[in-house]
DNA sequence: TTTTATGCTGCAAACGTTTGCGGCTTTTGA
DNA sequence: TCAAAAGCCGCAAACGTTTGCAGCATAAAA
């Protein structure tokens, strides 16, 4: 268990530890032939620098630390994996917390993540108050803010253009000759705000009533999709088309639909948004907004190496395009 | 950005900072009235302790480094949350490495997570020779495997088992009437071979012929599923259930059958392995043999505790029990 | 030969903690 | 009143690196 330090290799060496580390860290004022003999040999005897210690000194950790409310969760998990492969191959270690289900561990996850001395956060919001909530603790290192719009807040994120998502998904509906399109979904965070005004925006353009069946519920799952989809169809059927908000949302109209004998896409036509891996299964094949989620945790991670390498201050809002995957739960009308 | 230390509120306290250091773990041998002024001025100041530094000194740094494939996978996912979760509230962090696909990359990040110093390492494998890859590391710091059956070899593991799993699902289908039963997947990782030889037993004792169709590629995905199932599928169906080895394989065989015309479950039952969060989904609801994934990631890093914290030698093979999920692709014949 | 320049290496401080040990103050017991 | 015990607290070493600075040898220049 005993790991071999600078100060073996260097007895071995017969060099002082200063050398074999300027070596190791190809310093110009070491001679080329000690440099490869002493390579070789920390080769032989298995060294590998310390971190910790390295981090000590250097008062700098390499360490992201990224939370997302969970890590099971598709998309969290999608994006953690881009992040963590741009990050490695730039020389950072992740340092992952689920800061769900409530803020209180959001912000210990937050507060752990510093006390460790990470260079910076990365980090998917888990309620549109996340950023009251660990604000104390984003000025004190760099942070980005990952797939929900802060909109009109002082900090770094990027995000898709969720607005646009909606409008090109509700002007897909309207081309493919659907004039009733329902909204559904809860609006109460800014990312849904911005999906419902691209919706509403569309309706306004295309001459369209806009209709809305939301809720509350504090996340958007499946299930809750399904209960609210259960009472909605339980209702006369006057649409053609749903936007659902979210692709959980959309599988749980689905479930909802499929039970109750509505035939989608021929009785309904349903998009989703979020392009979350199941979308793309046998027999769901959903229609949905796509949000580039690799090359926003790519984004993500350079604009947080550039404050991190650079200290570069102010923030940034980036805003990446929505693509439109059609599927097979949209049909054209009549 | 500059953080306060030890010495800043020891300054602002009037006491050295070996008091401050002792007032805040507890120790015994700080006056009450002392401790409780200490404690208060750190949260004015708002200190936090360097983990890094501490690191040093304990020779310990409360950090697990945990290796997948690739963490955008679900089951994956599912593993990583629980372990986290799990990990944090043990007081330990997690370092998380994506080591696919290749077994360069899967070394690479084992070696990197030593140079971090981790406590210990759960590594869910990405192929069968794993063990063979890192051993030399693992060896270096406890090690825990996960998911993945090492059978002899001398670590410790947590794992489903495989056979009986296989053993349920094929009886299952038994009792449903079924008489041909095929084997879909692969057998070439000691995980697949258990669960062949589970069906091979199932059959053994109900008197059924056993019929497999495998391949060897490397990974078991949808995709490969699907290719596979339009192979078969072309040829003539002398079976009326299939196994499938894994979740994966099973969605792919869902999705050529679809294409193919061939109803599932009507004309063919179909059963599938791990339960992934997709077979799940309304439209999909593949019956399927469950792996416990919350129950193996707390035992995994439960083992890992025990072995950096008690120093335990040795390895353990921690086998869990598999559940039967019926959901709706397997029908009684006849 | 002497001086200067050049190339390589070692010394030691610093990073922010934890903790054994010694010392001071106060209390207790006789 | 004095000694011993007990209760608190500070000193300083240690953890394994990186790096500025000084020092030594050798090579080049005068």
């Amino acid at each position: 268990m005993k790991s071999v330090t600078l100060k073996d290799v260097a007895k071995a060496a017969g060099v002082s530890y200063a050398t074999v580390s300027r070596a190791l860290s190809g310093s110009p004022q070491i001679g080329s032939e000690t440099r490869e003999r002493i390579i070789k040999l920390c080769d032989e005897m298995g060294y590998t620098t310390n971190y910790v210690a390295r981090s000590m000194v250097m008062k700098k950790t390499d360490l992201i630390g990224l939370v997302v409310p969970s890590i099971d969760n598709q998309f969290n998990s999608e994006l953690a994996y881009y992040a963590e492969m741009s990050a490695r191959s730039h020389g950072y270690n992740i340092m992952l917390c689920n800061s769900g289900p409530d803020m209180k561990q959001e912000k210990t996850v937050v507060k752990l993540l510093l006390g460790r001395q990470v260079d910076g956060i990365l980090i998917v919001p888990q309620s549109p108050k996340t950023y009251e909530n660990i604000r104390a603790y984003a000025d004190q290192v760099p942070t980005v803010f990952l797939s929900e719009n802060l909109r009109d807040q002082p900090q770094s994120y990027v995000a898709v253009d969720n607005s646009r998502g909606a409008y090109i998904g509700t002007k897909y509906l309207y081309e493919l000759g659907h004039r009733d399109i329902l909204y559904f979904g809860r609006r109460h965070s800014t990312t849904h705000q911005l999906r419902a005004e691209g919706y509403m925006k569309a309706c306004q353009e295309l001459g369209l009533r806009q209709r809305f069946f939301n809720s509350e519920f504090s996340h958007s799952s499946i299930n809750n999709g399904y209960q609210l989809a259960r009472d909605l169809f339980s209702k006369s059927l006057d649409y053609t088309a749903i936007f659902a908000s979210t692709d959980s949302n959309a599988l749980g109209i689905m479930k909802a639909a499929d039970e109750m004998h509505i035939d989608i896409p021929n009785r309904l036509s349903l998009i989703g948004f979020d392009n979350i891996t199941a979308t793309g299964m046998p027999r769901i094949e959903l229609t949905t907004i796509e949000q580039p989620k690799r090359e926003m945790a790519v984004q993500a991670v350079d604009m947080l190496r550039d404050k991190i390498e650079n200290g570069t201050q102010g923030y940034v809002h980036q805003i990446l395009l929505p693509t439109l995957i059609k599927r097979g739960t949209c049909r054209p009308l009549g």
